[in-house]
DNA sequence: TGTACATCAGTGAACGCGCGTTCACTGATGTAC
DNA sequence: TGTACATCAGTGAACGCGCGTTCACTGATGTAC
């Protein structure tokens, strides 16, 4: 029981900061959210360990402990990134009807959330600086992300074309659409309305039901 | 005929820059030239102001006789960036038939290859570390772009939801799939081969010919 | 339950580096006469 | 055509800054007995 008290304390690392400078808690999971929160505020070429460290109220040479350089503390920034993002594109679709268009619809109104509201952390997580194929937590967290945007796609009949056709296509069009309306704001800092992105949704043939369990 | 002379070797400065230490002759354009070089094997992150005077072979405190400060250099690199990014699409569809969908095809070409070919460059003309509403070369340079895309559109029927939505479907999609290619050539380093471009533009109607002279 | 001790996760000082910018300077250019 | 001189476009030294990283250290934690 004592030992259970003990455990708790250790996840709540904000209550206990204060009592003891020289253990912090959660420090590693710290430092991902501050780096967040300092994309968004001062973006990527204001982003560094100390200014991260500062955040959080560490000393600079505490993030050692816990990653192995910048990079790999970037690279858990936008692993966490993609969770954020995936978890968006998830609540979209949940709030949508079962309707195959209304899914999709829903899908990519998450992504479009995350762009915006994210702008910093969307251009890292797509940034050239982060190579998702050298770290696995990145690449499983990417990973996911496009999953979920493959299952939703897959409602839909694929072009005989290219079986990926739906996917490559419905991810071009939402990803432009993104960043279109993230460079259009900083064009024109009025912040002109623009298209809503259901307009340029195309029309796409639902799949059979159980076509899906067929293949 | 002596004053021709010297303004034409004034034009070439590789040539004269031996002779004449203290005077380069077009500064301002070779350390463009040289950024974009740098650019392209160093990416953004790894550009600066020395190494950019390094390689046009000046001392680092030269720049400051051309350029206001490190952005301005910056600003001045993307407009020549959006330049030959309109040159491209341009020539892409140059090289097109007369026919709509091939000169939208064409303009698209023009599109990836920039991103393809001038992958940093790409990335930063359209990253959050540019603003262009704030600089007349910028403005102008970013809007003849956008312009030629807009006439390339204006061949077709606009959607009756909205005016532009031919423009901004058609940015969204090529914009999006340049992205996903770079970004792919991130995650899978042997460059796997994508859906050509061409098996997700969507059909659009042309316009009539006249249409566009009564408009 | 109490004590000795290894391990863990912090501190703060120090390091060298590359950066953008400033400055007095100087040599070349081009012009006025 | 020749000379005096203002302007232009470089140089190189110096500045302070913020950065990532390293290091010996220390106090707190948790475990073995």
């Amino acid at each position: 029981m004592k030992l259970d008290t003990v455990k708790f304390k250790r996840d709540t690392p904000p209550m206990t900061r204060q009592n003891s400078p020289h253990h912090h808690g959660d420090l590693r999971a710290a430092l991902i959210a501050a780096g967040i929160k300092i994309l968004e505020s001062d973006g990527i070429a204001g982003l560094s360990l100390r200014k991260i460290a500062a955040r959080v109220g560490v000393s600079h040479a505490a993030p050692a402990h816990h990653f192995k350089g910048k990079n790999a503390l970037l690279v858990a920034i936008a692993a966490q990134g993609f969770r954020t993002f995936t978890a968006l594109m998830r609540a979209g679709r949940e709030n949508a009807s079962p309707d195959p268009h209304d899914q999709l619809a829903g899908l990519c109104r998450g992504y479009l959330e995350f762009a915006e509201k994210h702008e910093a952390l969307f251009e890292l997580i797509f940034s050239t600086g982060i190579k998702a194929h050298a770290d696995d937590e990145l690449r499983e967290t990417s990973t996911q992300a496009y999953q979920l945007l493959e299952d939703t796609c897959a409602l839909f009949e694929p072009s005989p074309h290219h079986e990926k056709s739906n996917e490559i296509m419905i991810w071009s069009l939402v990803h432009g659409y993104a960043t279109l309306r993230v460079y259009n704001k900083l064009m024109s800092p009025d912040g002109e309305t623009v298209l809503p992105f259901e307009f340029i949704l195309p029309h796409l043939t639902p799949r059979e039901p159980h076509a899906a369990d067929k293949n």
